[in-house]
DNA sequence: TTTGGCACTCGAAGTACTCGAGTGCTAATA
DNA sequence: TATTAGCACTCGAGTACTTCGAGTGCCAAA
């Protein structure tokens, strides 16, 4: 075994050692742990190498080393391996995930759940990106003088609706009017196509009054733009205060502070993810420092990719403290994301 | 002023110092506080004899007094006063409020960021109980071959659907044909009257075969129990790691993983609620011990009730330590539902 | 019933000390 | 050149001890 390479192998062994005990590795606890054919004094040398590259720290001079972010990256990156979950690991998330439900929103929220429950971390649940896909369906139902509802069938049988607000003396009949025109003209749009000027060419043939005319298309314009409002599902929140990375009261406050902001967080997911470069089924894992969230500097995220159909998808993930066991959460991420496109794949026939 | 009215005026004044500065009150300190016109001495006495009465209790033996769930009690039903809110206290509020959201459980949302923002303390609203209200508008919707949307629109307008499956070679004509029936017949009923029993005998009449028609009102059905499920909005949990009561690490955890259970709380909630005796703005208030949740021994419930339309309520309130400002935050709460009933009445005109 | 006086209590905060895992450096060795 | 044994040094964590002071209960006098 070259220099080069033992040196990597420390990297491992102190990370693996630090994930697992939260206390800084020690040269010679090193030893002991794990049979290096060298001795404590070698692996110092090692160590204070590695240390020059960035890749481990001193928390203070008399103390052992923890890896420094780039550290994890490099870990994660090139040293960790990912096994297969045990047989009765995913019989335990599988048990977890009801596969009675129907809707996608609740299913995710589930998953959700189940991802936080399985990890002890915060689990995040993205609802799909719809910008991009097609309107198929569109009907403005009546449901009392004044109100009516905004019913929406999107690519891969995705179904949104809000109710908005109508001139009170408009019929039935004028309203199913309009909304025969928008679906006619709309129908196989990209949502992120529709725009009010779409929507205002759509119903010229009409001959309902402007003034009324204007105020649905106006109310079924958002109830559009509002489809595609992403959601998020955190959970497990709770599971951080277990862990002695957040002992500290004020970590804990600042990153619960922070997570309390589902959008924050959601607006972030979403930016690294345009990010990525590989494929679908590949992670995003952002660690430490290089999340631009106040309060986690000590966090990580890993988050990929899961499918509706072929063109909608939405993220999962997980975040927790950088010190997390990453191979095991990625297969338990992995499992989860499996769960979920079978169960949609289900779900759609 | 009597002995029983001053030892009165000094339970009071008890809560008021401990609630405001966290700290054990001491006879000493409460003369320098509050111009009582008898001495320390006498102040000692006093308490001590609250003491006896179980009105307050001692940390340790040397420290000063701290009310006990009795003591709040009794402040809270006797001696307490609420008083309304400073103009600029209500600008506050009316600030954080959307008065654009058209839809009750979104406005509900709000409502609940709002009221944790202001009182800084964890908010709790519930969606209404629906069971009571009664069917006005029921549509079964094709979506695609398989799969249909029921929709239903409840007494003052609320509008619930749930997507369900149906089987895959039921023509849109046969679903109308289905709905139609359903609808003319489950008209105006209280949710919680009908059954599969009631479903099945409305679509008697028509000529569609029972294996098909099966499926499709048992999915209705469920549908239509789903729809009174109550769900509930806990806002800024995070809120309570910047109390002093909460800096005990493990009540922390305790305390947030019970809030974690959403349903855990709803339930608790509904149950409290049930048990009410007064008008629907009297406030339904738990203190320490009378609370039945693991980790929320620290802690006090205050909720209300607000109102969509005459017969359709729901629940919101705080939950805080029980050294929280009572006074203060029920007028808090009061404001927000006077502000979720007038937005309520805005939309339904 | 109220009050001044007094001995007593006990947690919080400060100080000093020890312990030990861990480090870096040097000089000898393979 | 890479490895190792040896050794002096560092520094946080834990422990023990002390002081300080707000607060108490009780008693005897007003």
């Amino acid at each position: 075994m070259s220099v080069e390479d033992r040196k990597m192998k420390v990297l491992q062994a102190i990370v693996d050692d630090y994930v697992t005990t939260n206390e800084p590795v020690g040269s010679k606890s090193l030893i002991e742990r794990h049979n290096f054919p060298v001795s404590s004094a070698t692996l110092r040398n090692d160590m204070a190498e590695l240390e020059r590259m960035g890749l481990i720290e001193k928390p203070h001079t008399s103390a052992g080393r923890i890896p420094s972010d780039r550290g994890y990256r490099e870990y994660v990156d090139s040293l960790m391996t990912v096994d297969q979950l045990s047989e009765a690991e995913r019989e335990d998330i599988s048990r977890r995930i009801d596969t009675t439900i129907f809707e996608a929103r609740d299913l995710l929220k589930n998953a959700s759940a189940a991802l936080s429950e399985t990890t002890g971390l915060v689990s995040l649940v993205m609802t799909p990106r719809l910008a991009g896909s097609s309107l198929l369906q569109l009907k403005i139902l009546m449901i009392e003088p004044g109100k009516a509802l905004v019913l929406m069938v999107l690519s891969a049988g995705v179904v949104k609706d809000k109710v908005v607000r109508i001139p009170n003396f408009l019929t039935p009949e004028q309203l199913k009017e309009i909304s025969d025109s928008v679906e006619k003209s709309l129908n196989g749009k990209p949502l992120d196509e529709i725009t009010l000027v779409t929507l205002a060419t759509s119903v010229k043939e009409t001959r309902i009054p402007d003034s009324l005319l204007n105020q649905v298309l106006y109310e079924t314009y958002t109830a559009i733009k509002q489809a595609d409002k992403l959601d998020v599902f955190l959970e497990g929140e709770h599971n951080m205060l277990k862990l002695p990375d957040f002992s500290e009261l004020k970590r804990a406050q600042s990153l619960l502070g922070t997570l309390s902001h589902d959008g924050m967080v959601a607006g972030y997911v979403n930016e690294i993810e345009k990010e990525k470069t590989g494929g679908d089924d590949t992670y995003m894992i952002r660690i430490g420092q290089e999340i631009a969230l106040e309060g986690l500097e000590d966090c990580s995220f890993i988050t990929t990719t899961y499918k509706i159909g072929d063109t909608i998808s939405g993220n999962i993930g997980v975040i927790g403290p950088k010190r997390m066991d990453y191979s095991k959460v990625i297969s338990q991420i992995d499992f989860v994301r499996y769960k979920i496109n079978e169960q949609i794949k289900n779900i759609n026939g």
